[in-house]
DNA sequence: CTACGGCTGTGTTCCTCGTCACATTCCAGG
DNA sequence: CCTGGAATGTGACGAGGAACACAGCCGTAG
């Protein structure tokens, strides 16, 4: 969140080719992109849309952490996945016209660009490769799930925690091996793992006494990543 | 398999064309896609493509049933759908270019239709619509697969069981609420809610002793769906 | 500085389900 | 009509983890 202005068209067109699935519409595309949709700034904790919401745009994450909730009809949550600078979301209800299929809520404070899908049907008609790219997308996005399905039928608690948080240092990790997540509690570890919040805390417990990692207030530190990928069955 | 050629494109051509993928390619387009491809028959329990293999082709399952599984480094396995008459299969390797993401059994005889890649990316130009079926295809997907890890995470066995036997009826029952799966041992019904084989027995035996379903060899016949659809969480 | 609310750390209890072990039934092929 | 291998039905046992309950902690807002 370097302070940019919300709508620095320039700020917005950086991000946006960084990422693979606009790269295909070139400077120019890029540039008439950011112009096309609107930037827009979230507290920590916020709501960007709900599950069940029709879904009117593509939005992509300029800057910050966001959680994809999914709700079951009885209230339970489990997160499907956390996002970062530079990923996309809200595709899924914009490319078949069904309901948002998940909840969007900002983990930290979230500068999020939102494109309309009116103008993104416009560009997928331009630039016939974007819809190959959305379809790279989804395959990886089934190729996820699929995974984390294994992960919850296989794996114990312990397990999935630590290659969760291989996932997690890989992805969003600081320095090599350093977790730091203002926003994530253990209660979104738990919802990340299918899990009750007291046993997350009980596994972490364990992996510091083996000295795999070590917890300092929100911050976690992986100290020995090859025993954590054994524990993660990889 | 009601005796048809392996290569009778008549009968391929009308599988095809109750297809919605296949469907935006007009009646010519379903025709000469017919014949592009190639038909084969399998016996039961046999392997179709294998998990990691390079994918060549789109299957489309003419007649029979098959299990997607999906396998661990531990040789663990998890069935993540069961595909009838009309299902493709193996489009996602074939989008990205990724290795097949699971293998394809048969769990009884099939006829299956096998499109090469390159024939499938020239359809694709010639028909633009094609890539909208599959993105909206795979967004289905995705769907299917987080409602499979959210029941994994919140639904008990029995209620996984309830829920898996609902699934099954409405896509491959004959009359109403009959699940009749020749080929589909209660290995695989545990393989497909990631529980253990005796544990499934038990739970079809308290549905049983409910008399929410009744068991008679293989053929499993709903008879409280509303029960039931309770007992999944619906 | 103090108070309050959310997060974290732990204990206790109970129940589900995995694992192992076996008996029984079913079916296909000799 | 046997016979053997696979699928099914059950029992016993133990571990993992959910649910509940509560005690320290830590920061933010009065």
């Amino acid at each position: 969140m370097n302070g940019h202005l919300p709508h620095d068209v320039g700020a917005i067109a950086a991000v946006l080719s960084g990422i693979p699935l606009f790269r295909v519409l070139g400077e120019s595309g890029i540039r008439s992109t950011a112009q096309a949709g609107l930037a827009r700034r979230y507290r920590s904790g916020q709501i960007i849309f709900h599950q069940g919401d029709p879904g009117e745009s593509l939005y992509v994450l300029l800057d910050g952490l966001v959680k994809v909730v999914f709700t079951t009809e009885h209230g339970d949550e489990i997160v499907l996945n956390m996002l970062g600078r530079g990923d996309t979301f809200g595709e899924m209800a914009l490319l078949d016209g069904s309901p948002r299929s998940a909840s969007i809520v900002t983990a930290r404070a979230a500068w999020v660009f939102a494109l309309p899908r009116a103008r993104l049907l416009e560009l997928m008609r331009e630039h016939p490769g974007l819809a190959d790219e959305f379809l790279r997308m989804l395959g990886h996005m089934v190729r996820r799930l699929t995974d984390q399905a294994a992960d919850l039928a296989f794996l114990d608690l312990g397990g999935r925690l630590a290659k969760l948080l291989l996932q997690l240092a890989d992805k969003h990790g600081h320095a090599d091996g350093v977790v730091e997540m203002p926003g994530l509690t253990q209660s979104d570890l738990a919802a990340l793992i299918g899990a009750s919040r007291p046993a997350v805390n009980r596994a972490l417990q364990s992996l510091v006494s083996r000295n795999l990692i070590a917890v300092k207030g929100r911050t976690i530190t992986l100290l020995d990543v090859a025993a954590l990928r054994k524990r993660g069955g990889l």
